[in-house]
DNA sequence: CGGCGTCCTTAATACGTATCGATCGCTGGT
DNA sequence: ACCAGCGATCGATACGTATTAAGGACGCCG
């Protein structure tokens, strides 16, 4: 029953059909030189295969050959986001999807976070390794890990954009700078010519995209920019049924709202017009800038822009499938946002 | 910039820190034996390392341990079951949960269909071996490669009861003879004594064991087999609006619907009821022997039973591990359903 | 000063496969 | 009869690590 046979390999096989394993190894993994085996030969080996039950030895071939059909995804986030709510779950499936496509198999690096904080590097072992590249995902990054991925050459594709000093990486990002300039185009074309910012304040390439489309788009419809009004997430404190009316008082007719983990910004703002007796869009307009999930939190159809994620999990299985195959320079691309208009935003009469 | 600089290995750590490799190999792998190296020499050799960026090698490391601390999901579905309305997504968590849990990786042989049909011993090359062992999915199994994992001695545990003639296999399953008889059991107490049952023709473990549970049911309570009208999914044209009002005239007060990939029987008998306006559960009550997706195709409650999906996958990995590290011999796990209550079925008056 | 044990290090080997160069047998041409 | 040429096969080696048996340095005791 419970013999734990060790399983034939190309010796056994080739003892059988009294050959060498160099020919058994050119029958089963017939490379380009696989056609020049005797028929005969061929058969006999296929045959005293079939009869061990002979399979291949993954490990031992990647071993020799560098290359594993496999490719890695490994999430910086403290729970792999296999659940169907979580924000990072579309990015999985186009993932996967990708590497089911190019007959690859796909490595969840699970096991990474098992001891709390995620590392690459946990107990000096580069895990990632098994596979021939990969995806790498989530917020809660460690910079040092990249470098030093990085520093080894091995490939790997960020899925979203991220930023080291001193090393050039390779991302599939959203194009969050030209989704918020339209935005902004958007609402400066209705009308509005006051604006209030809620910003996180942890200063991630996220954020900042963000903020540099907001002046982007200020600046292509010649608005100043002392028009807009910047509240970071460390001031929520400040978003009152109070603060609301001061803004509505000095003009302000719409508000851009970066998402967050928790869409707290989101609730927050609407629980403050709520109590200001403030009306959405009528008395101020509201863009989101991004794709909340907002199941229970907010039942309303925000005028927002949805992020490519599936999109986004594919293109990185295919960036990365470049590095490997043709060992080119790390590449960055970007991919529009999708305006979704939504009921959260008003024209300014006049 | 694209050098694919081959990886600093233990020799270069060695010749680099002026001892063996084998040394090297005691100090960063440091087995039982890992202790009995001077200190210097482990400063030295870690120094080394640090310096060249050395990481050790995990496919070369498990050819020679033969463990990869990996386990496999494998899905004889056509397509990989990562669409959150998929019936087998729930499974994918809790594999997934407990992988981690169990601080494994988790590898998704996704490629394995790529080309049309899925077999495991694809151009005679068994993949799933790269993980240690392999939880096995999917209806449309091919008997065959289990026979062929199964004589192979590698581990593996199918989610879902499955038979082969011959071989004992692991696998973690749902109760529904249990499951069913209970059904029918509440059925008989709350007054019904003729009942028809919609069966799947296709005559697999999971139809099987819910007409054992049937007849399970009946025996237990003292009705008579008679009494049951069978219909098997070939005949479904048959269940007209004509088919149930002559049901109904025969005293047949309630169905048995077994639930399929689409829910085609569930929404056949919704509206051949419609049509012969035959109210549920007033006329007539259903109950569902499962837990039909059904989304959109139909908002009723039905009195039915759930699958404890997410616990089936972590208890198969749990099964798999005590396979892989303990040998045992092949385990089967039944786990409970879990009645619902629903709203298709009702008491008839005594 | 020899013998012995302790502690540290190393050489050698195995894991299973892929691949290159070498070899061997054979045919056909001159 | 000899050699070129070719097709088929094999021997040897490398991939990077873990492990075991053996070796060497050193100190301690008699």
């Amino acid at each position: 029953m419970a013999g734990q046979r060790r399983s034939p390999t190309q010796v056994d096989v080739a003892r059988r059909a009294g050959v060498s394993q160099a020919t058994v190894s050119l029958v089963v993994s017939g490379g380009a030189l696989g056609d020049q085996v005797a028929e005969s030969t061929r058969e006999a080996v296929l045959r005293a295969a079939e009869e061990l039950g002979y399979t291949v030895n993954a490990v031992a071939r990647s071993l020799k050959s560098g290359r594993n059909r496999m490719l890695g995804l490994y999430t910086f986030e403290p729970v792999f986001p296999v659940d169907q709510r979580d924000f990072y779950f579309p990015f999985l499936l186009g993932v996967e999807e990708a590497t089911a496509a190019y007959a690859y198999d796909l490595l969840l690096f699970s096991s990474a976070g098992a001891g709390g904080d995620r590392r690459i590097y946990a107990g000096g072992v580069n895990r990632l390794k098994v596979a021939d590249g990969c995806v790498l995902l989530g917020r809660h990054l460690h910079r040092d890990d990249l470098v030093e991925l990085a520093t080894e050459d091995f490939p790997f594709v960020f899925v979203g954009r991220r930023e080291v000093p001193g090393v050039e990486l390779s991302y599939v990002a959203a194009d969050y700078v030209g989704a918020t300039s339209d935005v902004v185009r958007r609402l400066i074309r209705l009308g509005h010519r006051r604006i209030a910012y809620l910003k996180v304040t942890d200063d991630r390439e996220w954020t900042h995209d963000r903020e540099v489309g907001l002046w982007q788009g200020l600046a292509e419809s010649g608005i100043p920019e002392d028009q807009v009004r910047v509240l970071a997430m460390t001031e929520w404190a400040a978003l009152t049924a109070v603060q609301l009316r001061e803004w509505l008082a000095a003009g302000t007719t719409a508000v851009l709202v970066e998402p967050t983990d928790d869409d707290s910004a989101i609730v927050a703002l609407e629980r403050a017009a709520a109590e200001a007796g403030v009306r959405i869009p009528d008395d101020l307009s509201v863009a989101v800038l991004g794709d909340p999930e907002l199941r229970e939190a907010s039942a309303r159809d925000w005028t927002r822009f949805t992020i490519p994620r599936e999109q986004m999990g594919r293109d990185a299985v295919r960036t990365l499938l470049e590095l490997i195959d043709d060992n080119t320079s790390p590449r960055q691309v970007y991919l529009d946002c999708t305006q979704v208009p939504g009921d959260s935003v008003a024209e300014i009469p006049g």
